[in-house]
DNA sequence: GCTTTTAGCTAATGCTATTAGCGAACGCGT
DNA sequence: ACGCGTTCGCTAATAGCATTAGCTAAAAGC
């Protein structure tokens, strides 16, 4: 009998592949196996459980959404950067649902190259955000902010939390002028502006 | 052998509180029947399926969870009813992190309780918004961005997706303001400001 | 070529959801 | 109080999925 030649990023792969496809809730270690042409128990060769599978899956995920994010807020910066980030963002998350349900999770402490890329992309948004001179409580702030609401926004249309699927786009581009609103470095503490034009 | 007096309310009531202890993926059928003093099958009666049970939990949570908004926002208007709305949205998310899960779940179209309490929900946030005289689309894009910042924010919260625990209410409190400032009634559009630094 | 490692396989275990079918408890009308 | 049909909770059984044990043969190193 020819041997299949797995490693483990290839059933890694598989498994963020088939997530996307099917979801992440209906990954099942047979249908990974299915799909590379070998019989379920060969996969604990290399990968530990499901969990593990889990995890790989959330690692690759979370490196592939970085260098998007990363490609798409090159040689932008200010509010051009941040909604060229938000695009990608939605977009990365609506093509790959399974991947982006996995990349949320928190990283366990124990994983090295887990922690590297989830630095690696808190990195990124600092950068997004570094030219809007923001002090650095406002900063940390700022990010959750858009973290939260972007993630919040997508979740919620993969999800089909949207009552009508119609203008989610414009809906989505008035989320994040919002958030870009809100990036003002004055304002110190938690009253904004409540009477003018933010520009 | 005396009868456990069960009803399906009763198995979702408990299905409820323990999705909220052990975590929705963590909820089982043996579980709930062992809590209920009752063996697995005997829930059989009650709810058709593990599904079943989530769809009802799903409606009673939000049943509860409107409730709860509804009861912060009464008496408030404006930024204050905001606030309001925001502070209670969080602290239920996290005291029923089980709950919070599946009532974000898309309603089945077919279910009329379901579609009845989501509708409610939407209402309510239209009242709070209400104040803000915002013509008809910015409604719906205003009620879209609270409920995709909020529902981001306490998911990456419950989910420890924020590093550190630290400020996360100072954070919050900013998210909240932000979209506060985003609800001026002028600003036609969606085009604000993409050229140059916001403020 | 021979040995040591290791991938992939079959067989087996355990947990969970779910169904079938039994006997007793309950509600109701008399 | 009594019978009677309905319904509840139970035991037994089935099926799917994760996971482990242990075998066999392919691959890799000498």
């Amino acid at each position: 009998m020819p041997r299949a030649g797995l490693a483990p990023a290839t059933v890694v792969a598989c498994g963020a592949d088939l997530a996307d496809e099917v979801g992440l809730a209906n990954l099942t270690m047979g249908l990974v196996a299915a799909r590379l042409g070998v019989r379920t128990p060969s996969l604990y060769r290399h990968v530990g459980s499901l969990d593990a599978l889990h995890r790989g899956i959330s690692v690759q995920a979370r490196r592939e959404f970085v260098q998007v994010l990363a490609r798409a807020a090159a040689g932008r910066s200010g509010p051009d950067a941040v909604h060229a980030l938000a695009d990608a963002w939605r977009r990365w998350a609506r093509d790959h649902p399974g991947r982006y349900v996995t990349s949320v999770r928190a990283a366990v402490g124990d994983d090295e190259e887990d922690r590297r890329v989830t630095d690696e992309a808190r990195r990124l948004l600092d950068d997004v955000l570094a030219g809007f001179d923001l002090p650095g409580p406002r900063a940390v702030d700022a990010a959750r902010a858009i973290r939260a609401a972007l993630h919040g926004f997508v979740t919620l249309e993969v999800g089909g939390g949207f009552g009508l699927p119609r203008d989610v786009d414009r809906s989505f581009r008035s989320l994040v002028d919002t958030l870009i609103g809100g990036l003002r470095p004055h304002r110190d503490a938690a009253e904004p502006d409540r009477t003018g034009r933010p520009a």
